[in-house]
RNA sequence: GGGCGGGUAGCUCAGUCGGUAGAGCAACGGCCUUACAAGCCGUGGGUCGCAGGUUCGAGCCCUGUCCCGCCCACCA
């Protein structure tokens, strides 16, 4: 590098490698990044300076995939910008090693089960099974506390593995910030959620129906089911009145719930049925005397018109159950097999016990499929009937589609099953929480729809216990009576001093270890939160809310929540309701929605559909990262992105063509002076529009549109066309040293703006440039600590006497072009003679740049002349000669 | 069943206030040109899903409709 007063300072040409190596490229650079700090955030600096970032915890259950590298990459790019702004950055990362996948991976590595009842072990130190082991051996039982430390050493090496790529990737983290939701302040932060919620009188436990999963054993929350379309059948069964020779049909999908029937109900408007109401029904085969209610709830239009209600075949059922005070006949156990009951006893009442415990004996001990089977052998037996000769079954089974409630994770349908949950209670907020959601600016707007209508539509309150091992435990524990037998009605609620805490290792305050489980003593609640209990505190874990309030003041709430939409409902939902019911506040300002990264099918990219393309290093091994964040940078939010491959090779290209252009630039040598030609300020001022317009998208969050103008900008006004047009007399072939030292110095204000420009989404490439000569000419070592460029870098340029000059340098050399290319000889042949026709007009415009048209065109005698004939800024050539080819050397 | 988003060149996508349809890739033709052949110059390519309506004028606004994707819905 030269430097002197006199000239610009340039770097060596030939020096530099010829190509640029992108991989060596992200090494160096990730390395100074790390080492300067200059993702670091500073808790000195006001909240009003500050940009916080609640940043998505990825699953640290699997690898990353190509939609990880899509959605992180447009937070960092807002985020990169938002730097160069000036703002001070809060962009920490989190790992969600949290709930069941991570449960089943631990379990299966150390070849181990958790059961929360035996002691912990200290000092146990378990090496990863063989397989072998796995084969031959149980699984060893170890205490929860255990399990979850296993968890963070296996979860421990595929977090290393994650930095490792999000730091080539080029994500901007301060790592220093990082968390893992299983941690020590997680779980703290988690269980003081629980205990201010309790304290407010928002929580609430109780022994009632609850959607279960009966492979899991868990119950699961609404915003956890999906429904799946199933091929059902209606099965029609004739049932008894009793104490009359009336019958009635009703019109079922699940025949084997016929002996937890407890009601039947039809339309009060219905004709059909009215005279039945407040009668009973007797089943079929159980003989079970039964209410038949009205109710606005039954479809006068489906199947027959009148139904069985039962404990439980659905939400509904549940709703009547509660609202008519029905028994409870509960089946299905949480194994999901039919449970052994006695007909004749307590609640399962029977006018025919011995037949009823003959039937059920045929189903006892099924799963559900089976035991639908069963029964509907048994209902084809004319024995069983209740009413009329012929058997209950009327006709065969009619096949029918339906949509059958899933846990997203599990493969059988959900059962309403009776057990004692912990709830948060929603269904007093929605109106507050729909309040919520309209304070909150939703990028695409339409994404708040979402957030609406799953509000609007919440049924239930949040149950935020589950039946699992691994995750944090509720800090709860339950006194025993004389007899042991716990008293759930007076939960004791841990002190907040004292957390985390696992009560099935630590005892509650006030009582001693050795009462556990006592007579007078008392009892650890064995289960752990749902997963999101903990996820929907991550702007309050990056806070570190409660635990230091001065800095929970300065980063609460957060600017921007990304995130994807398929767990609005979830995440984004559960946030918003925790940060409501704690704070009486938002979380955030922003919620920014990326789509989904789709195949050629337009369907999702995931590991299960096994239709993901490249690994994410082979990925960046290929494409280089700057090129993966160009393709994710190109989409808008809310909007799926196909994975094309075209794309990151166009990316891959641009990088190229920075590095050539840098080079070139920066090497022109050239006595310094101010930017004053004509062609030099026509440039700058539309460099000045380019920098509003991407200034302006980046304000609404539109990357994409500020990528792709400065894109457009850099092939089209920079490198095709400025700097040819200004190559000759940088060069210094024409006028004089102000003339040439204006062109350097437009080329070198084009690039820096450009770079700038450019470095939130290719933050390699741009680095690299910049420390050839920009980092030491402005004080700014690093490129992504430079402010983003704005009116202050075109101030010193005084706007063109005609804002079209630029333009129409570009047509008159298009229009050159075109006659080499329809002479077949290359743009570069030099031209000996032209002449180059254009209106009178047109012609006084063009004079002003008509010598660095000609110098690019390689024009030895060149000549401008009118003709009226032709439009306003059109040419014409009229004459040319082109030299002959030079002799190959 | 309700809602949201999308449908524009072979492909991926822009399209501002309603004012003569754009880019890149691909294709085709030419070119080794003192930054770059990982490059450059040029050429062709369209019933804007379909049908109506409003308007002097519609890719854009309105109505209906088809297709794709997604979200939601009490599954008798």
């Amino acid at each position: 590098m030269s430097q002197d007063d006199e000239t610009f300072s340039t770097i060596d040409f030939a020096a530099l490698p010829k190509h640029f190596d992108s991989k060596a490229a992200e090494e160096k650079w990730d390395a100074a990044w790390q080492e300067r700090g200059i993702y670091h955030y500073d808790p000195s600096r006001p909240r009003e300076e500050t940009f916080v970032v609640d940043t998505p915890p990825p699953t640290v259950s699997g690898a990353l995939h190509v939609g990880h590298l899509f959605s992180y990459t447009h937070t960092d790019v807002l985020v990169r910008q938002r730097r160069m702004r000036g703002q001070n950055i809060f962009y920490p990362m989190g790992w969600d090693d949290n709930g069941l996948p991570t449960e089943r991976r631990v379990q299966n590595y150390f070849h181990v089960r958790c059961e929360p009842h035996v002691p912990y072990e200290p000092d146990l130190a378990l090496e990863p099974a063989s397989a072998k082991k796995r084969k031959k051996e149980r699984p060893r039982v170890v205490s929860r506390r255990n399990f979850i430390e296993l968890c963070q050493q296996v979860t421990q090496e595929d977090e290393q593995a994650f930095m490792a790529l999000w730091r080539r990737l080029g994500l901007s983290v301060d790592w220093r910030q990082e968390y893992a939701t299983i941690d020590e302040r997680s779980r703290h932060l988690a269980q003081l959620s629980f205990l201010d919620l309790f304290d407010k009188g928002h929580l609430y436990s109780n022994e009632a129906p609850t959607m279960w999963d009966v492979d899991f054993q868990t119950a699961v929350a609404q915003a956890e089911v999906e429904d799946r379309p199933k091929k059902g059948a209606f099965h029609d069964i004739r049932f008894g009145v009793k104490g009359s020779e009336r019958s009635f049909v009703i019109s079922t999908t699940r025949p084997e719930l016929l002996p937890a029937c407890v009601g039947v109900t039809a339309h009060p408007d219905d004709e059909r049925y009215q005279d039945l109401f407040g009668q009973q029904a007797i089943t079929p085969l159980f003989h079970a005397p039964v209410p038949i209610f009205p109710s606005e709830l039954a479809d006068k239009e489906k199947g027959t018109g009148i139904l069985m209600v039962c404990t439980f075949g659905d939400q509904t059922d549940v709703t009547w159950w509660r609202e008519q005070n029905l028994a409870l006949r509960q089946v299905i156990g949480r194994d999901g097999r039919l449970v052994p009951v006695t007909f004749g006893e307590g609640v399962w009442e029977s006018e025919k016990p011995e037949l009823a415990n003959r039937c059920y004996a045929e189903l006892a001990g099924k799963r559900v499929g089976g035991a639908r089977q069963a029964i509907v052998e048994l209902l084809r037996d004319p024995e069983g009937r209740a009413a009329g000769d012929d058997a209950p079954l009327q006709g065969e089974p009619e096949p029918t589609d339906q949509a059958v409630k899933h846990y997203e994770k599990g493969d059988r349908p959900l059962e309403f099953i009776t057990t004692r949950q912990w709830f948060v209670r929603l269904m007093d907020q929605k109106d507050a929480l729909l309040e919520r959601g309209a304070q909150i600016q939703w990028h695409p707007g339409f994404m708040h729809q979402r957030y609406q209508i799953w509000t609007e539509n919440l049924g239930l309150d949040w149950c935020i216990s589950r039946q699992r091992y691994f995750g944090v435990p509720l800090p709860v524990w339950y006194p025993t009576d004389a007899d042991g037998v716990p008293d759930y009605e007076r939960p004791i609620v841990a002190a907040s001093g004292a957390l985390p805490v696992d009560p099935m290792s630590d005892p509650p305050p006030g009582f001693e270890e050795g009462q556990r489980d006592q007579p007078n003593g008392f009892t650890g609640d064995p289960d752990v939160f749902d997963t999101w209990f903990t996820s929907s505190l991550t702007p309050e874990i990056g806070s570190h809310w409660w635990l230091d309030e001065a800095r929970h003041a300065r980063l609460f709430p957060a600017d921007i929540r990304p995130q994807s939409h398929e767990i609005i409902r979830t995440w984004a939902f559960y946030t918003i309701a925790k940060a409501h019911l704690h704070e009486d506040t938002i979380p955030w300002k922003h919620v920014v929605i990326s789509g989904w990264v789709v195949d050629p099918q337009r369907k999702k990219i995931s590991k299960s559909k096994g239709n993901v393309k490249g690994s994410p290093p082979e990925l960046l091994d290929s494409y280089s990262a700057d090129g993966v964040r160009y393709w994710a940078a190109g989409a808008r939010l809310g909007t799926d992105t196909a994975f094309d491959e075209k794309v990151f090779k166009i990316g891959k290209r641009l990088v190229t063509k920075l590095y050539n252009a840098g080079k070139f630039v920066l090497s022109q040598q050239a006595p310094r002076a101010p930017i004053s030609n004509e062609l030099d300020r026509a440039f700058v001022a539309k460099l000045a529009e380019l920098t509003r317009e991407a200034s302006a998208a980046f304000d609404e969050f539109e990357f994409a549109k500020a990528m792709m103008a400065t894109e457009q900008f850099f092939w089209a006004s920079f490198t095709d066309t400025f700097l040819e047009l200004t190559k000759a007399r940088a060069r210094g072939d024409f006028g004089g040293p102000a003339d040439q030292g204006s062109a350097v110095a437009a080329l070198r204000l084009g690039l820096n703006v450009l770079l700038r420009l450019f470095a939130p989404v290719l933050p390699y490439i741009t680095e690299e440039v910049w420390s050839w000569v920009f980092a030491e000419e402005t004080g700014q070592p690093s490129i992504h600590a430079a402010p983003w460029p704005t009116e202050a870098d075109f101030a010193d340029v005084t706007a063109p006497d005609d804002p079209g000059s630029f333009e129409l340098a570009v047509e008159a050399l298009a229009t050159i072009n075109k006659a080499k290319s329809d002479a077949g000889v290359s743009v570069g042949r030099v031209t000996e003679h032209l002449v180059l026709g254009a209106n009178a007009a047109t012609k006084d415009r063009l004079a002003p740049v008509w010598e660095d048209v000609a110098g690019a065109a390689r024009c030895q005698d060149e000549h401008l002349e009118a003709n009226d004939g032709l439009e306003d800024g059109a040419f014409e050539v009229r004459e040319a000669r082109f030299a002959e080819k030079p002799e190959k050397k």
